[in-house]
DNA sequence: AACGTTCGCTATAACGATTCAATAACCGAG
DNA sequence: CTCGGTTATTGAATCGTTATAGCGAACGTT
């Protein structure tokens, strides 16, 4: 492969003149620019990144680990993330941590040793040890979606406990006085954080809470968990139900439907995070929509500002606030109003 | 940041020697390497990839551009290449084109620069000139559910036009004679040959296929062609539609029951590529499935192959055939059976 | 005509690791 | 003891860039 010197010699130059032709093209004279580039593009040069990483001591990148890659939600997360790298002339680098704490701690450890400039993660469980020493390192971190706990880093979440009441008082307002929540597991923040909200303004309110916990977020977990609650006799079965995800509440509604439950005459429905399926759902759905993109921004923007004057940055913990969107899912059955 | 000379100055060995440590830890007495390891524990020394790779000349690393992270189908073609990679101890970087030939080329680019082993991707339209370049120069590339036109390539993709096929053969069995299909831009190469494969089946037998021509593969897309069709008077319209993909299926399946069509006794309906939701949908959905994880490892092991052995390498276009899963959507309706 | 000033280019020292030939240390055998 | 043969460690060359100091040549000013 070509390296700097080959075309230096074709174009009958010094290596430093190939250099500026590439990196300050202006402080060359038109006429040895012509002869660089038409070396370049006879011998197909491309630059060697690592060589450049290394006398730069740093590289053109950050990291950004998501747990899922699937999930709508993490992928405008992405988005906007790569957003405001494009606008600082960074890329982005993706993994996958697939909610494997092993799979995230390599996938950090290769970023360190990369040298990227930042890290936004989105932890499978809790910060580490592992990303603790990451950070005492320097290598700047932007946690996203996930509350940081100590002050020594960046965090961009949204309220979950705020979405969780959200939706509560929603059903509460329409009426419903016995409330499930369906989502697991209870262990992972979001999720507790939504049942929280939740029973907090369902307690208030003189109703009662039913926890039904799955095992995760997926299809699956709604079609067993709406099976068995749909084969519940009618009186001891709650009139609404919240889910901690739209992946779960479709599940639920496709089920629920398909055992004879009319929606939302039967059983109105909660989800959260306003997937473009929620819209288009048989029965439109109900759901708790995040600033997801902003998200991605924001996070960015503070990784960028930690990593140009991390003299003054001060570590700060931006909360954004949920939003409801009332659907058919949630309308007041006929009968009732 | 501690480099090895810090290490090894902390150790009171030679730098050669912490090297060892790092790569041939046998090599060295377990005395001294004890020693390195407490100084490289001490000074949180993280190795500098970029002058490793310098050296090496070459990165342990593969690239894998998709244009679209969120679907299920890429998900699980990046799992299954994810996979020998790390047979490999290769690790995958991780790019979505979001179908942007721009971004495509940009990340290509950026991917050749890193002097990466080799490249995965699945081209946003055609095998453009940039690409050709590339392989020219020597970058391994394999073509993941995209046929290479010419043979100085390998490429891995599953049998459209027999999926096509399939699913008009399933639709023909069920007794149905007038067939639409919903998919578009017709320009994908896979969607086209879904449609020629299914054309021909339909034609054979004697039936019609209408063409309904969507702008793209998203829920938006299915709820406006849907409601169109659900609109027309009964008599004009297909008994059966063939979606070229479950999203667009699965939306037209919302759509279709809300404007009063029962499924599959009004409208039979088979999607494409088999995701979760299609099984757990409120009438599970009959749908063409794809071999994903296995189209992803097998291209990584092509990609490995041509990287390891280039000489005796020869390209390979490989072929995988799908398969249909026959459920509710297009099961005989009573009164017909 | 001599003198600074630009301007365009060159030569070379980094950057941080790996590799490998050379050397030192050690050990048992003669 | 000394010698051959391992084994452990060292030191320097190397990878492909960028940055920078320096060096002529050309130019405008006095």
């Amino acid at each position: 492969m070509a390296r700097i010197e080959d075309v230096a010699v074709r174009a009958g130059v010094s290596v430093g003149t190939v250099s500026n032709v590439l990196n300050r093209p202006q402080a060359v004279s038109p006429a040895t620019r012509a002869k660089v580039q038409a070396a370049i593009a006879e011998l197909g040069y491309v630059p060697h990144a690592a060589a450049r990483a290394l006398v730069a001591g740093r590289t053109s990148t950050i990291g950004l680990v998501v747990p899922e890659v699937t999930n709508p939600f993490f992928a405008d997360l992405a988005r906007g993330a790569e957003d405001v790298a494009d606008e600082h002339d960074v890329t982005v680098m993706l993994y996958n941590s697939d909610k494997s704490a092993d799979r995230e701690l390599r996938y950090l450890g290769q970023l360190e040793t990369q040298r990227v400039q930042g890290i936004l993660v989105t932890p499978v469980r809790q910060v580490t040890g592992g990303m603790d020493a990451l950070v005492a390192r320097g290598t700047p971190v932007v946690l996203l979606d996930h509350p940081a706990g100590r002050r020594n880093i960046c965090s961009v979440t949204v309220d979950d406990h705020t979405g969780g009441a959200l939706a509560a008082t929603h059903l509460i307002e329409r009426g419903h006085r016995h409330i499930a929540f369906v989502g697991g597991p209870l262990t992972v923040v979001q999720v507790g954080a939504r049942l929280a909200g939740a029973r907090e303004v369902v307690e208030a309110a003189g109703g009662t809470l039913e926890v039904i916990e799955t095992r995760g977020l997926g299809v699956a977990a709604a079609r067993t968990a709406a099976t068995d609650f749909a084969r519940r006799p009618a009186a001891t079965r709650p009139t609404a139900m919240f889910c901690a995800n739209d992946i779960l509440a479709l599940g639920a509604l496709q089920t629920a439907t398909r055992e004879g439950l009319r929606v939302p005459d039967d059983l109105a429905i909660v989800g959260y995070d306003d997937i473009d399926f929620a819209a288009a759902a048989a029965v439109p759905l109900t759901s708790v929509r995040q600033p997801r993109h902003q998200l991605g921004r924001v996070a960015a923007q503070l990784l960028f500002e930690e990593i140009h004057e991390p003299a003054q940055h001060g570590h700060r913990q931006v909360v954004f606030q949920p939003e409801l969107i009332a659907r058919e899912s949630s309308r007041v059955p006929a009968h009732a109003g």
